[in-house]
DNA sequence: CATGAATGAGTCTTCATTCAT
DNA sequence: GATGAATGAAGACTCATTCAT
């Protein structure tokens, strides 16, 4: 990907993510990536194949993050879940905004793209709880719709999470883990070490130091 | 509000919920209420008045169902403002998800007359919160971000609950209210009580026999 | 069809007869059927639309003019023919020029709507000749090509005959009926009586007195 | 001409036949000239350019091939102008179907240049025909119109004619010449001797074998 | 009360062409 | 000799909105 790829990407990501794809212009995001809207057509396909990039290399570089949580203890496992999914969202709110807004956008066969990563992805939270429960360390009579609760009251971080706000990211990630486990009902335990994996798994994948 | 008002005003909310506003055609808009697009402009004003007006009565109405809450246990007025808060949500995923995802379109003035209600509702919460843990029986060292937390999980739920799913709105709302006490720490009381009064606010409040 | 959708429709036979279907902008349309490029598309289809109605319209009337040529001797029946499509050819250039030119442009669906309608109308051609052969009045071995070889020479009057020059249209209708009846190797009849209906029925068809 | 520039002519030849000048993309032409659409203007000037070169050499060549034919009885020149004006139209639709429709496209100044040479090539009939009605081997009042209807007629072969059908070469240029003369009122004699020449001139003319 | 007609500004996308590498 | 990059202008078409009837 060249330099000017990645430069209409990212105005793409955050003009997507601000105003909406179809809140967003192809001028303005012409504007934004410092080129006119004509030669906008040498680096990407049409504005909907934009956005199927943008969703699918962000849902695969979480993927990627999810696999790297080591398959330990259930809570453990859970925790570095959600402290990854949580980090992300608070370090890409641009990104992972769009992934979970603009769905609706695509047209079928882009969307069973994003679609099937999304469901991979969420297939692991649902392994870690079912076995969590089968284990004996977490207490919940619904696990799916637990899944349902946790995956959503994380994404929402990144519609309110400020990095200049008073919030650091290990306080963030840490307590989000707390809830989760509390929420299925499991006993919390000291979750620094497996945050502190998270972080660097999540800085790896971002190419990002944090 | 006349009849033809009201047939727009759902046609309104059920396209802004399905194609996003920006997604939405006013000759579209038309077709689905049945008028001319010209007359459309008869019962609105422009465009982005129809969807002030739509989140505004959607936020007033999930502040005055709010506000009949009692103010009891704090435990139990938690459990009534997640039911609340969820069966709404279920019932009416559309207008909720209207509100949730387009708030970026409106004017900075429009924008403030949302916000400012919200702002009211959330503070319900926070109160909640607060009360319960000066109480005792709520035990979280970061209420705000836990409140937080809260919101966007139940906020979830019009993006997947669906009425023709196995899952009662009954069983929706008591495991919603218990993971809200679970997150806070507090004991799992008997919520029946609770949400069978949230739902039958819910019920007045929306007309609707759930 | 109201009088702005046939200003619309005039300037696009024009245009498309003098500059062919893909030289002519929409802009430059609408500024020929005085309205404005926007209101060109309460009068209108797409652009596909607007030529394919030209075509199917044009071809229409020539087969309603030819399905009045009298079945009476097939040499005044050929001349009949011929009479009535070099008229047309010679009064309506632009929309015979547009029918013979711009097949090619016409999605596959459109297109087989026009050729059916033409291979409708050459049928009458066809049947004639085989019936003037069959009668013995026509002496030809290869009518197939002779018909395609009649047509082409026909249809080419749209391309050069001017009503300013010195040739009337009776002259010109009197002459390549004759020359038809030759390629056939018939005798040589009095086709005024023919060429004189074929005249009527042209002005009554394309309501324009000639 | 290199090459190369063969290939580009030859796909430009193909393309403007098939969808028409304005139909073709300058991409869409390097595509199937195999090349990159920055190279193309090595090989060309202006896309306008391009066509007038297309066409004046495809004249350039029609009137060479009709200088060949041997200046002897009039209805074996008529004979010869037609079956090799026919068989050139046989063996190269897309060329002269290129000359045939897209002279509208051309600037004036490239047009004076193209139907100077048409004007040229048409003259050699008049002559023929002329001489012909002088010599009174030709019948025929109106030799100016029929020439028109002759050249039409015969161009018409460019539209329809397929190698892969029943007809020959052969029996296709045949069949026309005798129609030509049939039309001018002339006796049929045979033509196998002078369609035979033409073809090798043809053939010549074209560095085709038939 | 209702709507067909109208439009300027906008939509996304492609055009033919140039030029630095 | 070849081409990726670049673009202003234009392509067809839709937008939200107004207004006379």
């Amino acid at each position: 990907m060249t330099l000017t790829e990645q430069r209409v990407r990212a105005a793409a990501v955050k003009l997507f993510a601000d105003k909406g794809f179809h809140g967003t212009g192809i001028r303005e995001l012409a504007q934004a990536a410092k080129i006119s809207s004509a030669s906008l057509y040498h680096y990407m396909g049409t504005k909907e194949e934009l956005l199927e990039g943008i969703m699918c290399e962000c849902l695969d570089r979480l993927l990627a993050a999810a696999r790297q949580v080591p398959a330990s203890d259930p809570r453990d496992r859970l925790a570095g879940l959600v402290a990854l999914h949580v980090l992300t969202h608070a370090i890409e709110p641009a990104q992972t905004r769009v992934v979970d807004h603009e769905v609706h956008v695509l047209s079928p066969e882009a969307r069973s793209e994003v679609v099937r990563r999304r469901d991979e992805y969420e297939r692991l939270w649902a392994e870690t709880i079912e076995e969590g429960i089968a284990a004996g360390v977490f207490h919940d009579t619904r696990p799916t719709l637990t899944r349902l609760a946790l995956l959503e009251m994380c994404n929402g971080v990144s519609r309110w999470y400020s990095p200049h706000g008073p919030l650091s990211l290990e306080e963030l990630a840490t307590h989000f883990a707390r809830l989760a486990i509390r929420m299925l009902g499991g006993e919390e335990n000291d979750f620094s070490a497996t945050v502190g994996h998270a972080r660097s798994v999540v800085s790896t994948v971002w190419k990002r130091t944090l």
